[in-house]
DNA sequence: TAGTAAGATGGGAACGTTCCCATCAAGCAA
DNA sequence: TTGCTTGATGGGAACGTTCCCATCTTACTA
């Protein structure tokens, strides 16, 4: 069992010095003669050296890393955002640790601390319990993912969910339709009333008659969709048209109402949000407000990274994209 | 800026050496009289210390950290196999760091690099074009996923595609098909050929005549499964029934026949391999070979710590589990 | 030719732990 | 009392880098 090589036996091997080893494989590489870093890689070559991140974070109070914590990557909104961060942050050389918090702020409690004991450069997170407060008591980088609005301190990238309920009633509204249901998830932890304030506002600036029967809670999931949907469908005045809050639900909804004999959308319409991989493969393949999530990713992470090099500016920034229509099947004027 | 507490501090305000501090933090934490203890603790507390994983794992050569090397997050085969291993890691207190690797061996190589020189605990990889020989090399302990042949030294956890194959192909002649096609992907950097050769070995098996014109092989995505679909409907004799790779290569498939005007599963059947989320919510939804994804996730994550905690047996491991039969609507007997 | 600047290199301390070993006190047996 | 064991504690080296500072060489300027 040999010792694997370091600096020093680079530097021995190489006639030189642990200082101009340690110079010659360092980023830049300035300040060393040709000649000299020609035999330190040739040094390193043969003893199959590898730079040792760990002693380097020790000296530099840096690891390259930094931590994604989300709710759940297994929930089909996360991959794309994911795979945005790790884009760009893989580009500039950080390793990215996953965190899914379950919407549990005991998790999330658990993984801020692991980020703070492992020295992570830099946090990217959908915050669950955590205040403001706590999240600057961690004295590292933070940029939020989604756009909340109770934590000033911090950069923010997410979408517009309201700006989203908005286009997606207009849209329905265009189509003639005048009863259109919402249904919302239940919130576990979270403000979330984006949509329904989204809603409201829209019915008061059309001066449209309101029916609060047509506002459905239920837990974020396509079961929900369903009893949703199929509670919707017993009013003895039904909707012609519904948004669900999110593409599960709406596909949970569809399922109730094809379940039910209804024909979507001649019967009824239908409208997502997210635009997940799912919306393209139900029938008739699902409307919805497409949420860019690959750039919501790769946004955050440029914004964490300005953090970490320390170009931040004053004041946090907030980016928030515009949801677009994304038209597909599942939409159409009302029946009569 | 002040500097932050270390054990050093602790130490001095609790009134004791670092050594005993070092003890009182250590996981068994024995040796440390109860007294002093508590007096460590409330030293800790009052100076906000936070313990430093990156000076510990310098001297212990233990990082507390593994990669998840995959080919992408974003393909909705992943995430739940992911989830497997960060929950089994999670609770082990490991960090998981994330890498996609695009299937390309480029890419593959430089978080190889990165693992080694971050010195991670562990690797759990679908490989690509890293050889057996190169993956010993690294000298970290390493769990394959997926089930591999090629690569001896390594404890492998996968899921059985040939028997999966066999298994459809089993359930589509039970409902009395016998011209049944197989749409192929085509395997970028990888074997792959268990699908093909457990659909040749069934044909032999049955005695039943065999017709290569029902072997169509495409990229492995949704448009590759609408081609081969589309072209498998375009033979003078068309199959009753067809089984497709993975099951987004069967959810193309499906769109292309219901485009065909092809009624499915009376005109015809299709059977998908994986069960991913999108399967459920296809019309009519996609009867499939489920895969244990999270489950696989679990075991490689199991696998590993045995490695990195020294409990390796003498022989690499294999666990490979059964695809289980997921019958939704898209199967059905042939018309005539 | 002397003086100086610029570039290359080396030496050593520091980063914050863990771990080995030494010391010390207390308890117990002979 | 003496010797020995056990448990608690302290001291210091080591882990492998980086970075500051000093030294040396070389070339250039006045």
């Amino acid at each position: 069992m040999k010792r694997r090589p370091t600096i020093i036996d680079v530097a021995k091997k190489a006639g030189v010095s642990k200082s101009t080893v340690s110079r010659a494989i360092s980023d830049d590489g300035s300040g060393v003669a040709e000649e000299t870093r020609r035999r330190i890689e040739a040094a390193i070559e043969a003893l199959g050296y590898e730079h040792n991140a760990v002693a380097s974070s020790m000296r530099t109070n840096r690891t390259n890393t930094i931590m994604l914590a989300i709710p759940d990557i297994a929930n089909p909104f996360w991959p794309d955002l994911a795979r945005g961060v790790q884009d760009v942050m893989d580009r500039e050389g950080y390793a990215v640790v996953f965190a899914n918090s379950d919407w549990r702020g005991d998790r999330e409690n658990r993984f801020l601390q692991m980020a703070r004991r492992n020295r992570f450069d830099g946090i990217l997170i959908n915050p669950i319990q955590v205040s403001n407060a706590e999240l600057c008591a961690t004295g590292i980088p933070t940029v939020l993912i989604g756009s909340r609005e109770d934590y000033p301190d911090f950069d923010t990238v997410g979408s517009d969910s309201y700006g989203a309920t908005w286009l997606a009633l207009e849209h329905l509204a265009s189509l003639g339709h005048r009863r259109i249901g919402l249904i919302r998830g239940k919130q576990v932890n979270r403000p979330g009333h984006s949509r329904m304030t989204g809603y409201l506002d829209f019915w008061a600036e059309q001066s449209l008659p309101r029916d609060d029967d047509l506002i459905v809670e239920v837990p974020f999931d396509q079961a929900g969709g369903f009893k949703a949907m199929t509670q919707l469908l017993t009013l003895s005045h039904p909707p012609t048209a519904v948004f669900a809050a999110n593409d599960i639900l709406a596909i949970g909804a569809l399922q109730a109402a094809r379940q039910a004999g209804y024909n979507v959308p001649q019967d009824l319409s239908i409208v997502g949000l997210d635009d997940i991989f799912a919306a393209t493969t139900t029938a008739p393949p699902l409307t919805t407000m497409t949420k860019p999530k690959y750039q919501i990713g790769q946004k955050a992470a440029e914004f964490l990274l300005e953090h970490i090099w320390g170009k931040e500016t004053q004041k946090p920034k907030r980016h928030i994209f515009t949801c677009q229509l994304q038209l597909r099947g599942s939409t159409a004027p009302p029946k009569q």
